[in-house]
DNA sequence: TCAAAAGTGTTATCCTTACACCCATGT
DNA sequence: ACATGGGTGTAAGGATAACACTTTTGA
């Protein structure tokens, strides 16, 4: 990375799913994402991003989109002169590339969100309510805000859990001093951190505001075949997006979803040499997006 | 404004509503949204918005979303050296205040988009079928990608209108030549510019983002109410998401939406004063947002 | 009396959710 | 045979969309 004279940072939340795991792209041992400045000579702002990933990764981008700009005080030193712009985008790959580069590394985002993995429906429910709700609970003392807010983010007391929430989770266990970045911040720390990987600087809350971010995309843009090979199966699709949303999702209703919007089409060809009934292959209908608007009415509108 | 050594513009894309026309607050006669430099001092971007539209104003801020970041080379001249960060704001206020300041100015936002406002039936058919489409006509020719793509943005051909679609209905009148900005940027001019007043460099781009963007937000966010006064009739609550959204609402529907999602609560008194049988006046219920989180599910869960 | 808006009732339709069940394959 | 996932049918409930209609005020 030259330097250059625009003094504005990237950062790149790069995100791909293996194994059922949504993973992103990290360095320093995990501790970061990537970032550099920002070149000049590129037209834009997300084609500096593109050519620099791409270089990094050897690998073509799918989809990318900004995410927030930062130029936080806190962020730099104190000295006005060094405050810098950091302009973070999320990006999805379609395949991991091996790890040529032994300075980044793939990782599980549920290492540094493991309450964000409602999938099984046993294991974190132990986390929340064995160590997560009896800290949380020792911060919100008696206060009825606090104790509502808790409820409300973690799906407690007749709340359901919203894997959307990410974001607000994260920044409830900052104030509440259960994360390791309160105590840097100088925020007074509570009953003792939390399980799940810090990050460097804020970029725990920058893979939230990712996470969150796609988690509601995924909702009404067809995203998901960013991450997936060309052809695959529904349950292969399904379990993409389970991984992103962190929640078990009904088989069948799934498929209905699925087709009901025409998003796939037969590829007619099967998955073979696997223990169970040969399952057809779909693949993504890419003139979905020409044709449709991808936008929910929801308005009542008048006439038709 | 002092010179600051981060060279940073912030854009506020300031928006309320009056007399059911959504008003967006102008510099320049109406040629650009005000813009300055990010002043040092302040904690964060939002901070500095917030205080910089407030001293300008004399008016509090409600709402307040980042937009978008751009860095693009054409937006400076064409030395690396002069290269800016625009960082651009989409903010709400409640009322409009007299321009005391005769530099800025409150424009309904159908000046700039005048084929946005969809909720006459008859009036703006007219310029989108007798001026608009005969010319993205001659852009598309007999290039079926070209007219399908207009087909869909415009709501003809089996299409209907999607009112989210600003920046792209935009882009695609910039890309055939048809909006003078275009001509600025050395794009081949096509058979004269549509109807509705240019802006100063992309603020017009930035102002489709704007609109898009909160099109869309009012649906799963109670935003709308940062645009009323505290107490407000039904009507004037279905006028004004009629006047952000561009599209007249069925009445009885719109009313049974807004209480079956207990947003508001009566307030016991009525407006009175006007030539008809008065009507009860209601108020937003805040505690919404604490108790609900507001975001569709979407996606078919297993069990419950 | 009339215009304009405030309201209420009702129905058909679609989508979502949940439950139950059978099918095909490799080990 | 059986475990695993592939795949289909259906019915209840709720939300949405469209229609028709009555009520209440000030001018």
């Amino acid at each position: 990375m030259s330097e250059i004279s625009t003094r504005a940072d990237l950062i790149a939340v790069l995100v791909a799913v293996t194994a059922r795991e949504p993973r992103v792209l990290t360095i320093e041992a995990g501790l970061a994402l990537p970032s550099g400045s920002l070149e000049s000579g590129h037209r834009s702002l997300q084609a500096g991003l593109r050519a620099w990933v791409e270089r990094q990764t050897h690998h073509p981008l799918g989809y990318v989109e900004q995410l927030y700009t930062f130029a936080d005080q806190t962020r730099g030193s104190s000295l006005d002169q060094d405050r810098r712009i950091s302009i973070s985008y999320l990006a999805l790959t379609r395949e991991i590339k091996p790890q040529d580069e032994d300075a980044a590394s793939w990782r599980s985002w549920y290492d540094y969100f493991p309450w964000e993995d409602q999938r099984e429906t046993i294991g974190n429910q132990a986390l929340i309510d064995q160590i997560m709700l009896p800290r949380l609970g020792v911060w919100a003392g008696v206060l009825a805000d606090r104790q509502l807010r808790v409820d409300v983010l973690f799906g407690r007391n007749g709340h359901r859990w919203n894997e959307e929430l990410v974001l607000q989770r994260y920044e409830l266990l900052y104030q509440a001093g259960l994360v390791p970045e309160a105590r840097r911040d100088g925020i007074v720390i509570g009953a003792g951190p939390v399980p799940g990987l810090e990050m460097q600087h804020d970029h725990r809350r920058i893979l939230a505001t990712a996470i969150a971010r796609l988690r509601a995309k995924i909702k009404y843009r067809p995203v998901v075949f960013e991450l997936l090979p060309q052809d695959f199966t529904l349950l292969e699709l399904q379990q993409a997006v389970e991984a992103l949303a962190g929640q078990a999702l009904h088989k069948p209703n799934f498929r209905r979803l699925i087709e009901q919007q025409e998003l796939v089409e037969e590829t007619g060809q099967f998955a073979t040499g696997l223990a169970r009934r040969p399952a057809k292959l779909f693949r993504f209908r890419p003139s979905v997006l020409e044709e449709r608007a991808f936008a929910g009415s929801k308005l009542p509108l008048v006439r038709s």
